[in-house]
DNA sequence: ACATTCGGGACAACCCGTTATT
DNA sequence: AATAACGGGTTGTCCCGAATGT
């Protein structure tokens, strides 16, 4: 019976999902969750051995999201600096829209209140875009004197923040608004000669491959 | 019996925070406070009315301690652009080493956790950050095109991102490198000729004038 | 309000001798506890921080309210025989009697069931009458051959045995025959010449003035 | 599939009685049990209705391997003294070494903790010795007055709670040398001239033979 | 005014023995 | 005989107030 069994843990995923993200991982009760999920606590004791190793599933799913994408943008795109910027845009919108991913989100914000180890946030990513910022220097397409790695810290850093304070203050709903403006300020440092107008609209040609191509 | 009533009071308050920076609010436990605070919870609960009061003082009291500071450092530095850095630097190392700041931005940062209404977090400093940034506009130090107001979001955002990923990976031991870099990538697209070099040891001079005047 | 805390203390406590003594101390729960109490959770965990820690306390009032009987008995008796049958009754009473002691010793009987630790069982007793029949050895009293510790064990055992039986079997209350007839066997083994009519009678006489004397 | 069912049975048994004789009947929960047979929980339940099932299966099994025992001692010794004497040793030793003896005795201490109804215990031997015990009066092996009945109870309870004792303080590691002293006291009540090294060398050499007829 | 002791219940997470379903 | 689901029940904790000193 794996395709109920599969619906049951998936039911209880999402479930948890919205509990979590609305009230915070802390406040959330099983029986919340159970209610919300329509399943009984057995079913869900029985997916799942704890209420942490619902959020470990929830953030590792999120995790594992993400190579995929960062694969499929940089294939379309060829220019690294407009895969970077894709990728802020994409991953910006699904922190917005996909519920799943604003769990995971908070849970990676709010760590220390999940006592199991969750898996480490942001080096992942910082790895990805040293990597793109890497071969942008080998192109000649950064300003003189940006280190990589210390660039993809800083935009790290940047979208991070960016996308907490749109989410503190409007629950999201000007995230990309305000990742246009970071961009904005960033690229100068960034790249000697790169012209936003261009690279935003390369990006979103990009996207709209992507999309279609699924 | 003043004296010992506001002793307490500040126990209490000094226990809460390195509970809450430590646990998060909602792991935290009146138990664990009075007794790491060394009174009971009667005492306790005569000055605070709830857990979430503990969690409000401590949060407006670290929102009472930035408009002096403000004051002190823009009144030494003159220049708008050097106080912005200079404030930068200076609340990130309290962000560090002040145990009630470092409890009031957690508890700011899962303020969602918290029933109990608590100060809108940011719009103080961009608003601030927007004032001074509007000086330097003024002034012609600004790139052109820049508008002041996206200028201080990004840098609040960038900031906070920045500090947040300093104390999820480090603790914050190296948020005053990691905010250098976001300022070299940064000050291109905020000033066009601004040299970070001569700013942050500028920055750093008001700072030593500011820690003396104490 | 000490006398209110102590009232609900005895109440606690008595409520969980009842219980315990009826369906065990794995099966009662805390919930029967204080509703047979007529407490709340709260009042209960106040004065006790777990199930264990009222089970431990009822084994210690146990364990602490033999030193004095032993005493009172052994100036009474003068003769060390006399004393040990004495007590054999006493304590068999009490055992049958005592809703307090029924469930000290239910728990002791059952201390695996128990992961506090409990203090240890029988070698206090054992001590007792090794003390006791040692004396009746030298006064002459004990038949050659018999060593006053192997026949305080073996006395122990005895008692611990039939009085368990006749708990398991007729809710003891037929513990004092049973244990007549034990003393019946033991006592040519014990003492040469001893009469069990004789001894039975002043050890009678012993406990009534014991009684009247409180 | 007659075989593995079998099989599953006895692993469950056995896991269930080395988990009931180290936790206790109330605490062993049917996952330990499950999980130390190295059987499925589906599995276990197929063989048993109830985890009561399971331990009414082990008390059974228990009392029904003395009734052989019982004949195999009586038809070697010939003389009824004899007889309990063997009986006491071997039934001691199989209460310290063999685990299911063990878990079936702690279930019998603990019966009330088992809700379904279990054999009652001790009446069996009392009978038994109380046959013994009556057969040797009427050869004139007793000494004058002892009741054979009385006597039996008192043989029962002396066993039973030497040997519960040793368990408590020592594993049962000292169980025979406890019987043994037990047996010193007890003879003369007995048996007017009874002398006991000959009796338990008597009792050995039975029990020598009965365990090579096997 | 300030502090303490004691009590009140709601509730949380999780486990448990058991039954369906396959 | 294995996987999956079932809910009820357990202990313990938590935040807080009420009664009581000092």
């Amino acid at each position: 019976m794996q395709v109920r069994a599969e619906m049951t843990r998936g039911r209880v995923l999402r479930a948890a999902a919205h509990i979590f993200s609305e009230v915070g991982y802390p406040s959330a009760s099983m029986k919340d969750i159970v209610t919300a999920a329509g399943v009984t606590k057995g079913a869900a004791y029985f997916h799942f051995a704890s209420k942490e190793a619902i959020a470990v599933a929830l953030v590792e799913d999120q995790f594992a999201q993400w190579p995929p994408l960062v694969v499929a943008i940089t294939q379309r795109a060829g220019d690294p600096l407009i895969s970077v910027v894709a990728l802020t845009f994409e991953v910006a919108a699904r922190f917005r829209d996909d519920v799943l991913v604003r769990a995971g989100v908070a849970l990676s914000t709010d760590r220390h209140l999940v006592r199991a180890t969750l898996p480490t946030p942001f080096v992942g990513w910082m790895r990805v875009l040293t990597e793109l910022l890497g071969q942008a220097c080998d192109e000649g397409l950064l300003r003189a004197g940006v280190d990589p790695q210390a660039a993809a810290r800083a935009l790290v850093g940047g979208f991070f923040g960016v996308q907490h304070i749109s989410e503190a203050l409007h629950g999201r709903a000007d995230v990309q608004d305000r990742l246009v403006e970071l961009w904005q300020i960033f690229l100068p440092g960034l790249a000697e000669h790169g012209d936003w107008n261009l690279l935003s609209a390369a990006a979103w040609r990009v996207l709209d491959e992507v999309h279609d191509g699924r």
